[in-house]
DNA sequence: CTGTATCCCCACGGATACTG
DNA sequence: CAGTATCCGTGGGGATACAG
């Protein structure tokens, strides 16, 4: 039953199902962003938003909305005026920090390479013209 | 210089601008399952079609050129007929594999956590009707 | 300060048909 | 078998304005 290939344990027959559970929360546009910073520590909404680049309000409160959803951030209200809001990872989005930190060091270590790779890939001539198209002069 | 909460290391200050260079590689759709199926081995177009349930030919060719381009994934043209052309994993792709089954079995071990609380959060009521609207009878 | 509500664009991705 | 081409719907996300 040896096979001409390595072959890794089943790391991903349904674990890619549950892969998919996670992009979907984690894979949009600044979930990551917002759980990297919140990994520093509690933070209010404006601090928040002005320590991620580019993101609009509206984007912060509907990822914000769906961390707290999820369980992975504490949203905490201090009805002061002006009111206070501060967010924090609870204890499973602490959890989460860690595989997110591993992608996050394979990525630092092999962006040069990807890039190098994608420039390859884009250098590349088209396959051909495929059969010449008879360009008749019209 | 010791504050109130635990904090990270800055596990999350410029890697996270890496985590979106992967995650916009791999966040989307269909990239995970498919590094994870050729983590069991090459396979053929056809194959991996079948294998990945709900992927359309159209949305394979582009996620499996996406893979291509960057170097994770080998294309292997077997000049017969029919056409043969063997996936593979690169080496690139093979170290990705393991950040990726680090994400799922956090995502394996944590699913029914999450959707309890999403699920209690679902269930929550709205805050309030705010100020009673004084809806007069028009 | 911390949001919600609207409008609007466009990239992602499905369905289908055609080709070497 | 292994794609490419086309059409099209949906929703993610920006910009802006308004509210408690």
């Amino acid at each position: 039953m040896t096979l001409g290939h390595p072959r890794f344990p089943d790391a991903a027959s349904e674990p890619c199902l549950a892969v998919r559970d996670v992009l979907d929360r984690v894979g949009d546009t600044w979930s990551v962003s917002v759980v990297g910073r919140l990994g520093c520590g509690p933070m209010r909404f404006n601090e928040l938003k002005r320590s991620i680049d580019g993101i609009s309000q509206r984007m912060l409160t509907l990822t914000l909305r769906g961390l707290e959803r999820d369980g992975l951030v504490s949203r905490t209200v201090h009805p002061t005026i002006p009111p206070r809001v501060e967010y924090a990872l609870t204890l499973l989005g602490r959890t989460l920090l860690e595989p997110v930190t591993a992608l996050s060091q394979w990525a630092a270590l092999n962006r040069a390479t990807i890039q190098e790779a994608r420039r390859r890939y884009d250098a590349r001539p088209p396959p051909e013209p495929l059969a010449v198209v008879e360009d008749k002069a019209e």
